[in-house]
DNA sequence: AGAATATTCAACCATTTAGTTGAATGATAA
DNA sequence: TTATCATTCAACTAAATGGTTGAATATTCT
């Protein structure tokens, strides 16, 4: 709240279902059409579709009318917000990291 | 749900509230208690300590008891799996990028 | 025009999330 | 022991999420 990006909120939240990172994942290799998407999984067509949406939304993907067909494409951009905002807290598992000495400092100050 | 990493759910939806992010942020810099976090947030102490729990169950966060203070800190183990995952698309990016040419190449075959 | 194909929309349902309030627990201080 | 401080738990609400089904829209084919 106290935070200026407002887009991390629908990036980070399309990246926390496993069937839209799949969607990514699979529209990263080649464009495919929204049939072709939803064909891989059990869901219905609309539930898809309506994956799609929020990703498109996120801006992660791009849509783009070909016929009757809709084609699916990545749209890397908005990741790269995702990526800056992890790269932010890199230092932190180098530098003073999860490690043992780590857990025998805290070991020691917990006793105090 | 082809997918492997379950993890990066729990890290993930963490990452999607802006609340979460800046207490993420905030004990980044310094171990702080349950207290000191809530006085920041216009929220109810419950309300933190709910997104400290979920902070905790992507073990985004290590909770040590003090007395009857609860230090929170950052541990930044899991968040390394979600930058790792964000990694994996950097060269999209760079690559075939949302540039001007992808867009002409898109106009293309747009028209086909 | 009519049929078939591709996708979305609308309405609905169950579950989860983000918040509240008030009571309960645990630790320290008097 | 009692009071106080720090935190969590329980019960509740409103809104969002992830899913369904069936109708609607748009495009192409015959």
């Amino acid at each position: 709240m106290v935070e200026y990006s407002i887009q991390l909120n629908s990036v980070f939240s399309s990246l926390a279902d496993p069937t839209r990172r799949d969607i990514l994942r699979r529209v990263a290799r080649k464009e495919l059409s929204v049939s072709e998407i939803a064909q891989s999984y059990k869901l219905t067509f609309a539930a898809v579709s309506k994956h799609l949406t929020m990703l498109e939304k996120a801006r992660l993907i791009h849509k783009r009318q070909e016929g009757r067909q809709h084609m699916i494409s990545l749209s890397p951009r908005a990741l790269k917000g995702a990526a800056t905002y992890l790269r932010h807290y890199d230092g932190m598992w180098r530098g003073r990291l999860d490690s043992l000495e780590h857990y025998l400092d805290r070991g020691k100050t917990h006793v105090r």
